[in-house]
DNA sequence: CTGAAAGCGCTAACAT
DNA sequence: ATGTTAGCGCTTTCAG
């Protein structure tokens, strides 16, 4: 039917215009404001816009308005499975605004990272950082230029979202205390991280309150083999593992576990530990892990939610963190006090290869 | 310094092109299509472009030359580990390319991803299909309005990459029946799946050359309770369970691996177990799983270069999908057979949960 | 090699 | 309530 004269590629508002026979501007107010139109040429405009298959062209009303309707999540590395539950919270809440998600990966790399963030700033109506590489102070002037929030991270005058990792913390010590542990060791990640930092203060002070004795290692890699690595210092120490150990995160937890066992420790039985997040895996390991579950998914969607609400011009108020609840989550890793602290391990001897020594603790599931 | 007049929001070409004395094409050309300007000319623009902090307004560059530089990636479920490495391979890719990124997730809904289309289809220049819950139809109607491509699963006339199913496989069988095991069972993943059929069709292949009996359990969802699930019909099964299995992917080897465990049943040992993607759990549990590796990253990257070659012009050329490699790789839950197939179980004992009813063995080759 | 000018598709005053 | 008319910032003929 239409004979949409010699325009080619997709439909715009001058089509329908000319085809519903009224001017441009209706056809986009119809759009764009609904109710500044009456409803019969509405219904008209509507009629012949999705008969011609008409579809606003985003790019055109980014120009025009200066508002793409997009945000940018920056990732420190999406192969890291915190960032999942993250990614998805975000990308949901951004959709359920009407916004769409550019997805950075930094790869682990300050130089990846800004340069990822070059290429979106100019399209992109505010970011969120998670898990950043970069200086405060970088990050600080970035958030001068468009709305900003960042995820587990407190910079100061820039809106963030944090686990409550005091309370987490306070309840992982708790635990172990009321399973009769009595020294504890916190595995600290990484050196530059502000949760760390966060965390190992709410160790020592739950520790002071509860009066357990603490102590932490030296700073390793958030990950599986830094894990390993400080458990093996425990190994090594004259004072041989302790009895109970909270971990910096999940993976590295994992690490300690896996480290342990291969030197014919116990998990559970010889050494608790808990770990920090609450990631998949966590309940897949054998022992299942005993974690402080971090709100994940929440603080992706309170990112996004908050980040939202400043671009459409409320005030930044970034004062105060938002920080949300977490909690233990209690799986099979942790247990009751059996062993005196004396009793070095068992098997200094190292199985090569993996774990096979594993004497699982059966006690799966979530009590 | 420069006085900009009454101007706000960032530079744009005028303002360069004022302070340095030429007109605003000249801006343009310096860097749409450097070589087509004076070397003097040129240097003198980039000067006067980074003073002011001048950077093109890429939404003005794709409404002018319809190009967003922006492609879409649709996964099925951000939270499922199999799309961490893949996200990575295309976002890395994409980047190199100079494009960017529009992560959506489908949250395992038809709805949501048709939804979550319908909302970046008129932004971006190609789309990357990660696992869709559509069906072919519509994909093929999709890709005829927009470069598409999409990973590990055939759309006949649709540009796809997938991994070797046929090759792995087949080392995973090779594997099992060089450890002597002579009787294999598939825990079949969605019955919907691509993937699923060309597993478990070179499945029987390879048992069938290589002589040793095949059959396949039900379809069961890929995640850790569908092989929960599936092994528990197995040890319910009046033959009791099998001494090898190859599971659809690594999530239902780890739920096999699991029900098996609780049920008293060592894997390895009793039963040895293979998955299919190689993700990063898969190493962390215990024991670590041997599994054929799919080329997660590979795939991404090549999905978006191929996809960019389109973009670009190039012919889709969607006679034959891509198959990238994969590999087995062995680590400790498969080892010799060592148990006479007659000793059924120990725990029949069913625990109660969502397996269903009967055990039917699926259609199978015999053999 | 560079300038002038006409769009790209939509929005937003400013009329009417 | 609807039409007119400028732009938004960049690219791209077409001249010179």
């Amino acid at each position: 039917m239409a004979d949409r004269g010699t325009r080619r590629g997709p439909p715009t508002i001058y089509d329908v215009a000319a085809e519903a026979g009224v001017a441009p501007s209706t056809v986009s107010r119809t759009f764009a404001r609904p109710g500044r139109v009456s409803a019969e040429t509405a219904a008209r405009i509507r009629e012949v816009a999705d008969r011609l298959g008409y579809r606003a062209n985003p790019m055109a009303r980014a120009l025009s308005t200066s508002q793409s309707r997009m945000v940018a999540l920056m990732v420190a590395d999406v192969t890291n499975p915190v960032f999942a539950a993250m990614i998805r919270g975000a990308q949901a809440q951004a959709a359920e605004d009407g916004f769409v998600v550019l997805l950075e990966d930094a790869r682990e790399s300050g130089a990846v990272e800004r340069e990822a963030l070059e290429r979106v700033l100019p399209v992109v109506e505010g970011i969120v950082l998670g898990g950043s590489r970069m200086p405060d102070s970088t990050i600080r002037t970035l958030a001068k230029q468009v709305p900003l929030i960042v995820l587990n991270r407190d910079v100061a005058g820039v809106l963030s979202v944090v686990t409550d990792n005091a309370r987490g913390m306070r309840r992982a010590v708790e635990h172990l205390g009321g399973l009769g542990h009595d020294s504890l060791v916190y595995v600290s990640g990484p050196e530059a991280s502000w949760a760390d930092g966060a965390r190992v203060r709410a160790f020592r002070e739950a520790g002071h309150e509860l009066q357990l004795a603490t102590r932490a290692t030296r700073h390793h890699a958030p990950t599986v083999a830094g894990g390993v690595a400080a458990a093996r210092e425990m190994l090594d120490a004259a004072t041989g593992p302790p009895t109970a150990v909270v971990a910096y995160n999940d993976l590295m937890a994992i690490g300690v576990m896996r480290a342990l066992q291969d030197a014919g420790v116990a998990v559970a039985d010889d050494v608790s530990v808990v770990g920090f997040d609450d990631i998949l895996v966590s309940q897949l390991v054998s022992p299942p892990l005993t974690t402080v579950a971090a709100p994940l998914r929440a603080m992706g969607e309170t990112a996004v939610q908050n980040l939202l609400a400043v671009v459409r011009g409320a005030q930044p108020h970034a004062e105060r963190a938002f920080v949300l609840p977490a909690r233990l989550v209690v799986r099979g890793s942790t247990a009751h006090r059996r062993r005196k602290r004396t009793s070095p391990a068992l098997g200094t001897t190292r199985v090569s290869g993996s774990a096979e020594s594993a004497s699982r603790s059966t006690s799966s599931g979530e009590r």
